[in-house]
DNA sequence: CAAAATTTTGACCGGTTGGACAAACGTTAG
DNA sequence: CTAACGTTTGTCCAACCGGTCAAAATTTTG
């Protein structure tokens, strides 16, 4: 039996590296059919054929890919926890989200084309692993509900607008830049971001008093 | 001189309608460079010359199903006026965008696709028009805050948030069925969108009392 | 160093895809 | 009927794309 770890020489390591970096960049931007190897291949630096040495096929790349992005993508709603006040907790997770989409735009809009297009490779995974992380997390969140440390509602649809609204920085980043314009769309729209979805969260639209 | 209105028969109205209903579905599915003449052609019951005969280039097929798409996707925000209570006009468009992305999913898919790819086509009309739109009701909701009649804070990226909440459920519709499993993930999901939805902008989560 | 193992590349292949074209088919008006 | 016009299709092509392969270049190892 082969062991789990395959060996790998130091040159693999860095050059698997190196196309994956790459692969991130265009999957991210043209998506899965419309990016070529041959251009995965240009953006690492390396001819097609080499390319191919180290990932025998392109879907090889893509499932790495995502694969990894899962566990880091996973991890803000893995953190969400029990201890601590319930509305600081939220809003750290918010933060995170928020943060997130502002560093890693790419791997944000490489999981959105993943599930624009029906989730055709991690359906599996969506159905398993995060349905079941998502019902132990509204767990927590319904008891804080029961406790009255938040308002009652629908924890799932909780969790589905806080990361709609956070990877919508990363992911309409083109429309969200041309709306704002030039002046308001530079790098402190995701602190305006911040603080918008901080107190629309917590407090609504309703005025005060 | 051409009038503006190319002069079309019968057969080429009813046609060209055929094609643009069959080309929404595939392209939606499968983005732009994902879908083939032929997977169009064949949806819409025709051969592909024949359907080349009716739109020259595949891109042209895209380019009238997005033209067509702006208009009555910004048509709710149109509608957002300053007569009648200010929360009630924004639980309104909130209402009428998540009934957008339950009864149009496809359209919506197929702007979201454009955006990800950077809206290589429409990039234009997002500055100009669109940024003028959003301009307009923003002044429209300052004046809403100026006048205590809601909660201050950014229009814009309060604008920002109802599209990513509401077209979440069209755009990441195989997420949330995952999520939600068989029993919540049927038609009461949009219901229990629209209540949970009208909660987090009204009233936030902070509790009550 | 020299053999062995690894890495890189140019050339090539088969399948797909967007699109062209001319010929055939159908329809309609004089 | 028939000429003109609109519609449909089979065939074909050039470009592209994922992937193979054998040979050359390079690195590692004894």
């Amino acid at each position: 039996m082969e062991g789990s770890a395959p060996r790998r020489t130091r040159i693999q390591q860095e050059k698997r590296e190196l196309i994956l970096e790459a692969a991130l960049e265009v999957f991210s931007a043209n998506g899965f059919r419309g990016s070529t190897i041959d251009q995965i291949a240009e953006a690492a630096g390396m001819s097609k054929p080499n390319l191919l040495y180290y990932f025998r096929r392109k879907e090889d790349i893509h499932e790495t890919l995502m694969q990894r992005l899962l566990d880091t993508w996973l991890a803000p709603l893995r953190e969400l926890d029990d201890i601590g006040d319930p509305l600081t907790e939220l809003r750290s997770y918010i933060r995170r989200k928020l943060e997130m989409a502002r560093d890693f735009p790419r791997e944000s809009r490489l999981f959105a084309n993943e599930i624009l297009q029906g989730a055709p490779r991690i359906k599996p995974m969506l159905e398993g692993e995060l349905k079941t992380l998502v019902d132990e997390k509204a767990t927590v969140i319904k008891g804080w509900m029961r406790a009255g440390k938040i308002a009652r509602t629908d924890p799932w649809h909780l969790i589905f607008s806080i990361w709609a609204t956070t990877q919508h920085y990363a992911d309409f980043d083109v429309q969200v830049r041309a709306v704002l314009g030039a002046d308001r769309g530079g790098d402190g729209r995701f602190e305006d971001a911040a603080r918008f979805l901080e107190q629309l969260f917590l407090d609504g639209l309703k005025p005060k008093g």
